[in-house]
DNA sequence: GCTATACATGAAAGCGCTTACATCATAGTA
DNA sequence: TACTATGATGTAAGCGCTTTCATGTATAGC
């Protein structure tokens, strides 16, 4: 690969002029430029990255750590973040934490070291007190799906608890009484909020919330299956069944055929996330929209105006989830 | 933080030193040795590895580039490959090349200005002649899902052909004669590949290929749903649809449900790849399977052993597609 | 015609590391 | 004792860039 002192030698000036060319920061004269444009163009010279970023201390990458790369949900956020930031001429440097304390770690370590302009994180094992310290020393970075006080300016979050509340509203408003509901592992903050919304929508209802009648999986399709046998089994008067995302709602789905019930005659059963292969199950099921792609988007809009100092639309940092209705909502059977 | 030289002024040792400990690669006096990472420990160092890259011309990173962030398939893929390196202690940067010449050729040099040790490619815009240019300039890369003679040992395929006879004669063993193919875009590699296995599968049952039964799709659902409905309107006797992927297979299904037609009863469908979600359809998919994951892991294999020179387990470059059973293809019915 | 000013360019330091080479003890050998 | 081999450590160059500062040249003002 050619560099840049090659370029400067076939043009016929110096390193500073071909840098200062390429980074257009500083005045040259249109005649210099062409020369050394010609050249660049000549020896296909491309610039070496690390060696920019070690000498200007910037490098035009944003790290990324999620919890998985597969999965549709974290595949949404990375595409969508992916493409803002390609618009921008920016690049995302991808790491999986795997909600696991010293892997997030690990994952932030390794993007500092490359120098990462700014970091966007969708953490869930590290603490809050590791975030704040984060803070402090001067990295910067924004929070996806989490919400830490101090660092609230820098949280980009869907509004969990309202959706939770949404998702058991929708369920009461079609006269279901008797309802279960699948939780996430309540140590995840999503998890919790979303059940809290759960049960101020029982409430408002005039509803009791009772151990019977809920179950925590682990927000993966088998324990949706496991939880909705349970659920179902233990009390057989429940008619409807409010699952804190979608994959345990699709294991859901699955114990219900299975156990002979008719959809949503017999059992109406509600999703949460609406990801992309919620519209595939049968019925199709009806969720709660997470809005993950324009979340993405705006973490890095967040970015591209406090660290890169670019003028970009206005900033959101709170998204609301609304209700999609699809098929495997229906209303309640009448009481026997 | 802290650098090297602060390191090396607290142990009290040189530069080369402090390198020498870390980089484990030259023997030091084991009290010199612990001194220095006692200073390590005291300052919390940790090694930029940008200034390393630069040094040392060796990044500890792998470029990948996949069509696309989202979709159950290249998730799966990015997933096995990050894991797998991980392991042994490298990092993965991942651009996106969205099926275009132009991003794809960026996405490569992007990795490349970035000192990626090797690079892992699922690229389909790109000319074979680029490749093997791309090979003589001495770029380490491996090919994922596409096989470029000059570059055999280097490109990790699965068997599409051979997927696609398997596919059309599970059908054919199941009765059926009246065959609708639902291709792939005919230029990628792949599709082609699929639909020349159909035609060898039909031919060897004595059965001509039809203009009629054919409908070039673009692999993503929408069109398989549209394929469907032209192929079933245009030839009622159509009892079975072959789909070179399934997410054209879920959106015919979709179609066909529409159509009123009872599945499998009335009609078989069937998939290609065995993406996550083809068993939340209904009725569950008959699909190929395409073991995304191993060749992920293969190709990180590939690279520890040919630019690490790490030990690893026997490398195997063709993967072997096999038919999955479930429920989305029965017998043909009886012809009225 | 001479100085003040702006503008274009070059020289060189330095980003944080690795590594070839030089140096210096120390131990082994005759 | 003098000499060489050996192993540990230091010195310094250099990876490919950016950027500060100095220099030089053209223009304007008097």
């Amino acid at each position: 690969m050619a560099t840049i002192y090659e370029v400067s030698k076939l043009a016929g000036v110096s390193l500073a002029t071909v840098s200062r060319v390429l980074n257009k920061n500083t005045p040259v004269r249109e005649e210099t430029r062409l020369k050394v444009l010609a050249a660049v163009e000549k020896l296909g010279y491309q610039p070496n990255s690390v060696a920019q970023s070690l000498a200007s201390n910037r490098s035009n990458s944003i790290g990324i750590v999620v919890p998985e790369l597969n999965g549709p949900f974290f595949g949404t956020l990375l595409s969508d973040i992916e493409n803002r930031f390609r618009q921008a001429g920016k690049h995302v440097i991808i790491a999986a934490g795997h909600s696991d304390e010293k892997l997030e770690k690990d994952s932030i370590a390794f993007l500092q070291s490359r120098n990462c302009d700014a970091l966007i994180l969708h953490v869930e094992a590290v603490s809050d007190d590791y975030l704040v310290e984060l803070m402090q020393k001067k990295v910067r970075f924004v929070l996806i799906n989490r919400f830490v006080a101090p660092l609230y300016d820098r949280c980009i979050t869907l509004n969990n608890q309202h959706g939770g509340y949404l998702a058991t509203r929708h369920i009461l408003e079609h006269g279901h009484r008797h309802i279960g509901y699948i939780s996430g592992p309540m140590w995840k903050h999503d998890a919790d909020q979303r059940y809290k919304g759960h049960i101020r929508a029982l409430t408002e209802f005039g509803l009791e919330p009772s151990e019977q009648r809920f179950y925590e999986g682990d927000y993966h399709e088998k324990s949706g299956e496991t939880g909705a046998r349970i659920l179902l089994e233990n009390d057989p008067s429940i008619t409807a069944l409010v699952c804190a995302n979608d994959e345990m709602a699709a294991g859901a789905l699955t114990a219900a055929r299975e156990l002979g019930r008719e959809l949503p005659a017999d059992l109406s059963i509600m999703g949460f996330d609406n990801v992309n292969f919620s519209h595939y199950t049968h019925p199709k099921l009806t969720t709660v929209n997470y809005p993950v792609g324009g979340m993405g988007e705006m973490a890095a809009q967040l970015i591209l105006k406090r660290v890169y100092d670019q003028k970009v639309d206005a900033i959101q940092t709170v998204f609301e989830p609304r209700v999609i209705e699809r098929c495997s909502v229906g209303p309640a059977p009448d009481e026997a």
